[in-house]
DNA sequence: CTAATAGTGTCTGTAAGACATTATATA
DNA sequence: TATATAATGTCTTACAGACACTATTAG
């Protein structure tokens, strides 16, 4: 049975989440959107595949938090018969694309609200027009994958400290809170967010240096708190062993923050 | 590469989490306790063959809610070496075990906490006197899919209506609350309990009828609410397109009820 | 009657959310 | 000075958890 690897690499530019997209060079659908990914190399692990796949089609070698999402397949996804897609979610701070692959053109960051159409039957932003974006359409069952990778991706954020995932290595409470309103959707108030956010234990570390040039009063930087050295008794402690070492701490409890209905 | 499936079959049997094993046959790991699990047949979907695997060695056409756990390998996990497992989570009231398939013997229910070394450092019940017992180490990598399958079955009766898929089409509310404090290994106030689970919305649908014959008042009965018809805004809506149509709703929100600490 | 279990009511502490105020930078 | 952003404080309300009480069966 062949097995590929594809990656849904999710990042928030401009406020707005985003993800990594190829287009595609050679049938099926050529010329289409698709995640970045390939077949799986014999004797590799399926994180390292993940990888492998996105530094080839873009270039870079990438650093934030990579786990697996789900397998799908294999039948009725690819024309050519029968494949097994093991998907993997990245979340990163936004990094350049370099290059574009031999069987991959035009890598680049794509919003994602402009890609799915939401299931509870919230019209996308191009579909209240009733037009259909040429170009929009993603290959295979990649908007499935990519919809249940944002899906993952905001139930995280609930429960974990994920969100640091997103920013780099020394951020503020602010920048922090744009990740959360960005992939939720959401407006949070951020005076009860920093009192939050600063309060849970196991999530952030001071680095007692502040951010300077910008208007405004200085904000205190800080940096993702080092994994709990013991999980939470009766709690999931997500340790991920198969994937690369966690690069951020796993499960907070009490859950970390709720979106306001 | 070889793809299998593997079954995390878990119920609830004399207040206690059960998993179903099987007695491996052949090699490798002969005589030892497996998940039930094969190889996924040509033209065949992953949830397909989960149900058929575990039909054939264990004799039963299960009712149940079944879900996709998570992917493994396809290295160091098979001494002949690369196989991916798709594992599977099959949540389910009790059922016998009809029939030992031809190169499967024995296949039986077996206790959780007896199988499982707390990652926490709890010890297990048959560690405090340092021996190991004989055959409850499992073949392969198979205790860490049960561990991974036990703590998604804890972690999503916090937030989802999976509860009542461990029950008979009929139960009471006792029923629900034993299936908590089994999967959850704790003790929750009967009075709490039933105002939250009856509270909730969509969750629970009185069926008119008590329970009779036992000691003290009867026990009104209730069954699984029919899945919400829209999704909940914001909220994942957990439908599994790729598996069978599920047997019970998916995300409750606000989340139903989270352990005592 | 007693025993046993089911279900409802009441209280209290904690915490989420709404919003005011103070602090510290740049222009 | 004005303006912008950061950080802390106050208040109200909702709800989880602890526990008293009532209801309905069997023996």
């Amino acid at each position: 049975m062949p097995v590929t690897v594809d990656v849904v690499a999710l990042t928030v530019r401009d406020d707005a989440l985003h993800v990594l997209l190829v287009e595609r060079g050679v049938e099926p659908f050529r010329g289409a959107l698709a995640l970045p990914g390939g077949f799986v190399l014999p004797d590799e692990r399926l994180g390292e595949a993940a990888r492998r796949e996105l530094a080839e089609e873009t270039g870079v070698r990438t650093p934030g938090h990579l786990e697996q999402l789900r397998t799908y397949g294999p039948l009725g996804r690819d024309p050519r018969g029968p494949v097994l897609s093991v998907a993997h979610l990245l979340l990163a701070p936004e990094f350049g694309v370099v290059h574009a692959g031999s069987d991959a053109g035009g890598a680049a960051w794509h919003p994602v609200e402009h890609l799915l159409r939401d299931a509870a039957g919230h019209p996308g932003p191009d579909e209240r027009t009733g037009a259909t974006v040429a170009g929009r359409r993603l290959a295979f069952d990649h908007e499935r994958i990519l919809a249940d990778g944002v899906e993952r991706a905001r139930a995280k954020l609930e429960y974990s400290a994920l969100a640091a995932a997103f920013c780099a290595p020394e951020f503020t409470i602010a920048d922090l809170r744009r990740v959360y309103e960005a992939v939720w959707g959401v407006r949070l108030d951020p005076r009860n967010f920093s009192r939050k956010a600063t309060g849970a234990v196991g999530f952030l570390e001071p680095t007692g240096a502040t951010t300077s040039g910008g208007t405004g009063r200085p904000a205190a930087l800080y940096r993702a708190a080092r994994p709990v050295p013991g999980p939470v008794p009766g709690r999931p402690h997500g340790q991920d062993p198969d994937d690369a070492p966690a690069s951020v701490p796993a499960v907070l409890d009490p859950p970390l923050m709720r979106p306001s209905r």
